[in-house]
DNA sequence: TACTAAACGGAGACAGTCCCCGCTTATCTC
DNA sequence: GAGATAAGCGGGGACTGTCTCCGTTTAGTA
């Protein structure tokens, strides 16, 4: 392991300032806030923005992990309060929610299961992965849950779902609504 | 009702020449293909693409308007070939297909299905709605699909479908996988 | 042929991304 | 503390894209 020199006091400023700003400009603005918009809100020049984050993916990334590993530590504490199979889908529903309601998250969460998704963000997905992993399989143990099916596939299907429910209503009022409906199918008789 | 007069030739072959040239662009290069473009490659200047199609959206929805009437067109075939649960998702599957495929047509029938989409794009969607309308009807019918789901639910979903296929794998090879985890529901015994 | 309203087209204002490179400054050494 | 030095800064500028405005051209008409 090389030894990594610390950061330079300005410059472990600068890159906490932008990761403050980048998260409000995200929330205000959706993930498309202007970049440079950002660097002048923190009083940096852009280059020192780019230098830091080179990607707006990165930025974006950077922004939001704490509020990612939140989620998947949400997902245990679900598991203790509740049965497996409600744990699962009240986390689906948390997970849902958030994709919708906090902006830039979800193309964010989108791409870290996306196929080919860079390194930087699979990071990120992992602990995402792993806590839906782990929901499942208590809800499998128990017999609630069919076995042929992956994480990462239900992933992308609350992903699909939340697009789905955004489609309906911006504020995410249907995402049980179609959540249901993926968890119950189409066929008659599913209707509780 | 006020009598239109016919457009002046030139105008008619202009707008005719941007169609097609849009249809190209979108093809290859997504919904973002440069407007500006497009015109340049029409030979007008962009002025004239802005008064025929004064958003990205008119111009999307009349490059693809043939496409989404045939898609809407082949699900009365569908009807007529097979079993109205089969016809059904068949026709679900080539909706997601389209949707992926055919880049550009993703925004546009997102936003068809969407909440508070202008009334140009309503006009398109309205065709698929019905198409979807018929099918749905002849299962429920049947008793092979629950009675409890609107349309426009099914359309949302779909493309919820679509969205989350394209993240495994960008050529639509599981969008099959994840429309029968919807149609089955994620209870165990729904395995085939 | 001459007129006129419809239509054209491209310059230009604006907004965003991202890089480059001369300048500044935190940190280390003596 | 003073000086050296490389880490870090920052904003100018090239580029790409959107969209409007208005002087110019031209199809259709009489």
């Amino acid at each position: 392991m090389a030894q990594v020199r610390p950061m330079r006091a300005d410059a472990r400023r600068n890159y906490e300032r932008l990761l403050k700003v980048a998260a409000e400009s995200f929330a205000e603005h959706g993930e498309n806030a202007s970049l440079d918009d950002i660097a002048k809100r923190a009083g940096v020049g852009s280059g020192t923005l780019y230098r830091h984050f080179p990607t707006r993916q990165a930025l974006l990334e950077a922004a939001y992990v704490d509020r990612i590993e939140a989620l998947a530590g949400r997902a245990d504490e679900l598991a203790e309060q509740l049965p497996p199979g409600e744990a699962l889908v009240e986390w689906l529903n948390e997970l849902c929610v958030g994709t919708i309601q906090v902006r830039g998250m979800k193309a964010l969460l989108g791409s870290a299961v996306t196929d080919g998704s860079s390194a930087a963000v699979t990071a990120c997905g992992t602990s995402v992965k792993g806590a839906m992993g782990r929901l499942m399989e208590a809800a499998q143990r128990e017999g609630v849950l069919r076995e042929d099916i992956e994480p990462i596939e239900l992933l992308r299907l609350a992903h699909g779902v939340a697009t789905a429910s955004e489609m309906a209503d911006k504020q995410g009022g249907q995402i049980r609504r179609y959540l249901s409906l993926l968890t119950d199918g189409l066929r008659p008789g599913a209707e509780d």
